[in-house]
Formats: structure tokens, C-alpha cells, sequence
DNA sequence: CTAACATATACGCAAATACGTATTTAAGGA
DNA sequence: TCCTTAAATACGTATTTGCGTATATGTTAG
């Protein structure tokens, strides 16, 4: 029963947690960077490689991670795998933390417990 | 003028870089529960204490970073200190996060490249 | 089937960040 | 003023996470 007890928290942590983990998502400038440029349309693998500027492995390892949290859909044409945004509401979650932003750039750039 | 660019990037990060780092704000599961806790009404730190189970250095460093990136302000009150949500758009942020979070729980929680 | 191309995964290392404990700062009451 | 309570900050440690390189998997063309 204990031992029931921990897979069950391990399947469905908590809200706080997950949503947390949600966050961490968004936590990298490059998954970001990679989100503003899906929207502006589907793109492979090989295209965001070279307009991201970092290598291969990272920004596949960059997608896994968008897509395990659901803000992007994978699907393959040929040998080439695209990506397109997952949802119109993470493009909504985007443009609002970007109306947020605005207003408190100066205090986030100053903030030093995250870097 | 090298030294120039340098301030210029530190002081004006690009979007990408500067919204990742507001995301890494709700990147905590703690903070993220000072957050839902908060929206219920404003609380000092003493009572965020009691309520999230945390050291009281701890929650002061949390809500430090909550401040710093612009979702909560303080105010004092005699001895105490409240805490209160910045603005309005900030549980808009959190009840967009809930909405894709419901239809993407099995994913997140099964990413392994963000714990 | 094999070669070439596209993408995904593995792994060790370095940096970022969360933790607990201890200390400092601030305000109010005796 | 001195003491008590409330909150903020400092610091060393442990964990998380991002990076680059190398390798594996998968798909198409010849």
C-alpha cells in the first residue's frame, strides 16, 4: 500500500508542481526562440538548426522538450520532421506574458536570483 | 566601444532571453503555490509560512523572486509585511497555464528531460 | 542492400538554482 | 533604550538543467 501510495503521487503530483514544470518549458531562451519562429509557420528540424544557431542535437533535444510539455506537434514529411505550434492558446499564453513583460523589463532584467 | 556593447546586452536583453527568464519565475513549485494562495487574498509572510510549510528565509527569497520579476507586490503593515498579486494579468497567466495543462497533464508529467 | 541525409538520443561537464541554517535588518512595545 | 517579533539576506551544499560531442535511429534514393 505505501508502495501504491508512491506511484500515485508519482503519476498526478500536485498542481503547484506540475504547473511549475509547465513553466520550465517556457524556462529556456531558446525554446522560446524557437516558439516565436513556429509562429510564423511549420518548420523542420534543418530550418530552425540554422536559424537558431545552435546544433542539431540541442535543438532536437530543445523540441522533445516543448513537445512533452504540448506547446508544439511533430509530424514527418519525407525525411523531414515538422513542427507547428500545438494549441492557439499557447500563442495567447506568449502575447500575454509579453504584455506583462513589458510593463516590468527593468525589474526582471535587475532580478539576480535568476539569471 | 567594446565595452559599450557589453552594457548595451546586459541592460537590454533580447525578448527571447528576457521572457525565458520570466517563466523561470513560475519555473518553482513553490512559488507557484505562494501564487495560488495569494489569489485568494492578500497574505504577510508569516502566514505564507504556515501555509506553504517552507523555512521562513526560504518563502522570503521565493517572494523576492516573485517581486523581482513583477508578480507580486509588497507592502508593509506595523510589523508585518504583506503580499498581494501585481496586476490583474497575472491570474489570467495562471488560469491560460491551467486550461493547457488540463488537456496536456499525461505529457508534462511524463517528461523526463525537464524532473 | 547500401549510401546519404535528417533527426533523435546518450553522456560527461559546467553553470544555474533551490535548499537549510545562520545572521542581519527593521519595527513596535515595555 | 532594550527586548521581542517579523522579514530579508548571506552562504555552503546538493540537485537540476543546458551545453557540445558523439553516436544511434530512421527514411529515401540509387
Amino acid at each position: 500500500m505505501a508502495q501504491q501510495i508512491q506511484v500515485q503521487e508519482q503519476v498526478s503530483p500536485n498542481v503547484p508542481e506540475l504547473t511549475s514544470k509547465f513553466f520550465r518549458g517556457l524556462g529556456d531562451p531558446t525554446r522560446v526562440r524557437i516558439l516565436y519562429l513556429l509562429l510564423e509557420g511549420d518548420k523542420n528540424v534543418g530550418e530552425l538548426v540554422g536559424l537558431v544557431g545552435s546544433p542539431q542535437g540541442r535543438v532536437s533535444s530543445h523540441l522533445a522538450c516543448l513537445r512533452s510539455c504540448g506547446y508544439v506537434i511533430s509530424y514527418r514529411d519525407g525525411k523531414n520532421v515538422y513542427y507547428t505550434l500545438a494549441d492557439s492558446r499557447v500563442k495567447d499564453l506568449l502575447e500575454l506574458a509579453q504584455q506583462i513583460l513589458t510593463d516590468n523589463a527593468e525589474r526582471i532584467i535587475a532580478c539576480h536570483i535568476i539569471r
